[in-house]
DNA sequence: CACGCGTGGGT
DNA sequence: TACCCAAGCGT
């Protein structure tokens, strides 16, 4: 469509003067990202903002520099490198899919979208990205930020959100026919989130400030259109902090599927819904019943808050004599200059400042 | 297909 | 403070 030129060179044109430098856009001969790279920064990025997916991606490239050495990795080693960046079935699955393309496809990355689409973590965006990105190949990729922009540019404001959806991911097929299909989604990307973002857009200077139709209309605070949005539960519980006279506590992982999967965690009790707790002070207070209160820490999840009172103990017994409020299965002792080699999620750090 | 799945920064 | 928001995927 000749018609989408007047979008596609003004973003081309700012997208070489105004990329953002990072560190999984170095190409390796000077054309093509390495699919690795994109892969991992891909996975990263999902529902996660760049500024932290940076640290963590430099990270990992320095440890994994390919997929084979990636794909030889232990889950362990996995969710340790992703410790604090959430969602950690992304890394499960990114390990799977290393050693599937490492051993099903010979460590070549498969150019194909319906082939890479089967690979566990890898959907239908990451899948379109991944071939206009890596491959320069023509893609429907479509994340919240190309949605931003692609809805305000043409005004898209039906109550079908999937027809919306579908709009925008036919004019993004259009978009990257040519020469440089990876660039204009990433300059899609960029000016979605230096630019046209959610809030507080900016655009005076926006090179698409001329062709914007929401912007003409003056309703681009209101769009894209939303679905609903789900409110969060709450719940509380309890955390063991277990120390043995020779400083070392007590750990243990957390099973490899659900909540925090794979993670290393202080021992506690499970969490349960304030919603069925009368008295929560009371609830909290009993459960700390001969421990010393050391505090109380709040985290927020996707899908609800959680209050953990932090209690401590000391054994001083034999361990075989302590009578512990939680199975001893899998736990295991770690003194604190050894915590850096264990997947902690943030939660955890988060009462480790009590130790 | 609605929901489960983290975290940190911004206002 | 209490929200909102960010390069989604699996089930």
């Amino acid at each position: 469509m000749n018609k989408l030129n007047s979008i596609k060179y003004p973003l081309l044109s700012w997208y070489d003067l105004n990329k953002r430098d990072l560190p999984w856009r170095l190409s390796v001969d000077g054309q093509y990202l390495d699919p690795y790279k994109v892969l991992v920064s891909e996975v990263m990025l999902q529902q996660t903002t760049v500024s932290a997916a940076i640290k963590y991606f430099k990270n990992f490239i320095e440890k994994w520099p390919n997929i084979e050495l990636l794909a030889s990795a232990s889950e362990d080693e996995i969710i340790n490198a992703w410790a604090g960046l959430g969602y950690y079935a992304r890394a499960r699955n990114l390990l799977k899919c290393a050693k599937i393309i490492a051993n099903d496809f010979q460590g070549n990355f498969p150019q194909d979208i319906n082939l890479l689409k089967k690979l566990p973590g890898i959907g239908d965006y990451t899948s379109a990205a991944i071939m206009s990105i890596a491959f320069n190949k023509q893609s429907d990729a479509v994340d919240v930020n190309i949605e931003r922009v692609i809805s305000r540019l043409f005004a898209l404001q039906s109550s079908n959100l999937s027809y919306n959806k579908k709009m925008v991911r036919d004019i993004v097929f259009q978009l990257t026919s040519g020469n440089r299909p990876g660039d204009v989604l990433q300059s899609l990307m960029d000016v979605g989130s230096l630019i046209c973002s959610a809030k507080n857009c900016t655009c005076t200077i926006c090179p698409l400030e001329k062709k914007c139709m929401s912007l003409k209309q003056d309703i681009i605070s209101q769009i894209p259109i939303k679905g609903k949005k789900v409110s969060r539960g709450e719940k509380i519980g309890t955390l063991y902090l277990i120390t043995r006279r020779d400083g070392a506590y007590l750990l243990r992982k957390r099973p490899s599927k659900g909540l925090l999967g794979g993670t290393v965690e202080f021992p506690g009790t499970n969490w349960e819904d304030t919603a069925m707790i009368v008295n929560k002070n009371k609830y909290l207070k009993s459960n700390n019943l001969h421990y010393s209160e050391l505090g109380v820490i709040k985290h927020t999840f996707s899908h609800f808050y959680l209050t953990l009172s932090i209690v401590g103990k000391i054994i001083f017994e034999s361990e075989k004599d302590f009578m512990s409020p939680f199975s001893l299965d899998k736990c295991f002792w770690v003194l604190p200059e050894e915590f850096h080699k264990y997947g902690f999620s943030s939660l955890m750090k988060k009462a480790m400042q009590y130790i």
